[in-house]
DNA sequence: TGTACATCAGTGAACGCGCGTTCACTGATGTAC
DNA sequence: TGTACATCAGTGAACGCGCGTTCACTGATGTAC
């Protein structure tokens, strides 16, 4: 049954990619650690051979889904960034979510671990939208972009609440024009 | 042991009450009927002689939690209600939450019940920033208040997941500005 | 107004159930010689 | 390179525990006459 130590950590990444994946489309507490590993092809068993607990998997699952996203972004425009971010195809995808826009209330009840995870990713984020602002100066963009990926975040999350689904497109919409206004 | 019809009306209001305190403090499904019951000053048994199930109690307590926070507005202008939902005073209140900002990603995976006051909620949340919006036009003033609604729920989101405090009060004074900017 | 009976708000024990976690076990992999 | 033994990734059953929900019971309230 011993798998060979590449295989085993072959095995630890698909684990985090099917937490990431399963937290963000149902929620941490919702989701069962059984849930997580069925996704991976295990069983619960055996998920104490790779994490100390559900906690440890959780930052990990954060901490890596907020680094591939933020890599699928590349060198894109802040237009392409908002655009993309900003827009229902995020809103109804659910194979790959921000786990700001899935999770956000979860997280900040979550252990300190998963905090910094995602304040990590955060920053990053406010980083990567900082640099597509050269026309402010330096200061002006460092808060230009905090206030944009707050907007960012919070259209989402209220696109996916809303129950009308024209309310729910005009969220959207009306935040890529505020956030993108000249 | 049985109490008058008033008693019980009162009773069933305060057990709301509780739920939405204790809910917006912990979120959802972290919270036990049995803490709000304990909150609410009863024992869990008596639970289902008010409500049908959890999910009842989730509907009715985000449905009176938005409505009093709306009502708290009074008749504010946008700078005093921006100034005081986006603020480190909110983020850091306990007592009285709101639910979109405490809840958000909770709320969208919820039954329909939740969503829809949810949604009532947002729809009114919208209406009020508009309504202080005189110098746009009605088509501009409500694209814009959907916009602010979104920055606003978001900030107060980040700012609570962030670990640093200063980023944390950045992310809310940032947003406040961007919303205020003349 | 008084009386007899029905109602029902609230109590506390109990129910399945699913959760995170633990554990004995298996057998392929890794290591020492 | 071959062999003997130790390691450990993964399995599946089992553990407490807390959850939402149910239920028999109590006794004050409501109702009918």
């Amino acid at each position: 049954m011993r798998k060979s130590r590449d295989e085993a950590a072959e095995t630890r990444e698909r684990i985090i990619d099917s937490a990431a994946h399963e937290f963000g489309q149902h929620g941490i507490a919702e989701t069962g650690l059984a849930d997580v590993m069925a996704a991976a092809g295990l069983t619960h068993g055996g998920f104490y051979k790779h994490f100390n607990s559900k906690g440890q998997l959780v930052a990990e699952a954060i901490e890596k889904s907020m680094d591939s996203q933020r890599r699928a972004q590349g060198d894109a425009a802040l237009q392409t960034i908002v655009k993309r971010y900003v827009s229902s195809t995020h809103r109804d995808n659910t194979e790959e979510v921000c786990p700001l826009a899935a999770l956000g209330s979860e997280l900040y009840r979550a252990d300190e671990g998963t905090r910094d995870a995602a304040s990590r990713g955060i920053v990053r984020l406010i980083s990567l939208i900082e640099s597509r602002l050269p026309r402010l100066s330096p200061k002006e963009a460092k808060s230009r972009a905090r206030a944009i990926v707050a907007a960012m975040v919070g259209s989402v999350v209220l696109s996916r609440v809303v129950t009308d689904p024209k309310l729910s497109d005009s969220l959207l919409r009306d935040t890529r024009e505020f956030i993108l206004q000249t």
